[in-house]
DNA sequence: ACTCTATTTAGAATTTATTCTAATTAGACA
DNA sequence: TGTCTAATTAGAATAAATTCTAAATAGAGT
């Protein structure tokens, strides 16, 4: 079932902006930071809302910390949604 | 496009409840009411911020003001979503 | 062990969201 | 015009989210 907080994690611009980039596969803390007009911690605690919500996992390697994005809960996501709003697509 | 505010307006759990009860066709405020422990001017709202992302759409009838799922935004959402997420569905 | 780099945690300030009570608006109907 | 019902707006209190700087942690490499 479906963390409720996922909802809460893409109701921000730049965890949105977050899952998107990781679309096209694992990224650092400092890849994506480069992105953003935001201070390393800030952007920080938007991963561990995105971990807490499962939409994220993090897996380190060495020096860095590689954010995977975590197709499985995204289709939950849609999943309920699709629920929710009574519309049916199929796959 | 979609209107950025309508992630904000699904990431409180009683407008999603109202969303889904709005499925099965339209409600007054006081038919939604009776589901939730929240005055009715905080109810009242939560109508605001569904109707600001244009998730709903209200009508006056008499006395009555009834609140109608907008389906054309709702599918929007759910496209936005597969996009972001770069998950395909067909129709 | 020391040091460098990458990233997080702590703690506080600021902003935004949620909720309440009291007062107001809007239409229906006698 | 009153008056009743349905629902909103106003204004304030509380709670939650976002952000910052400063300090801490964790692993790599010398």
């Amino acid at each position: 079932m479906l963390n409720k907080d996922a909802y809460k994690a893409i109701a921000h611009p730049i965890r949105r902006d977050i899952l998107k980039r990781l679309r096209s596969g694992p990224k650092t803390a400092g890849d994506l930071a480069q992105h953003y007009d935001i201070s390393k911690p800030s952007l920080s605690s938007h991963f561990a809302v995105l971990k807490e919500a499962d939409l994220v996992f993090s897996r380190r390697d060495g020096t860095h910390i590689y954010y995977n994005l975590n197709l499985t809960v995204a289709n939950e996501v849609l999943a309920a949604l699709m629920e929710l709003f009574g519309i049916e697509k199929e796959t």
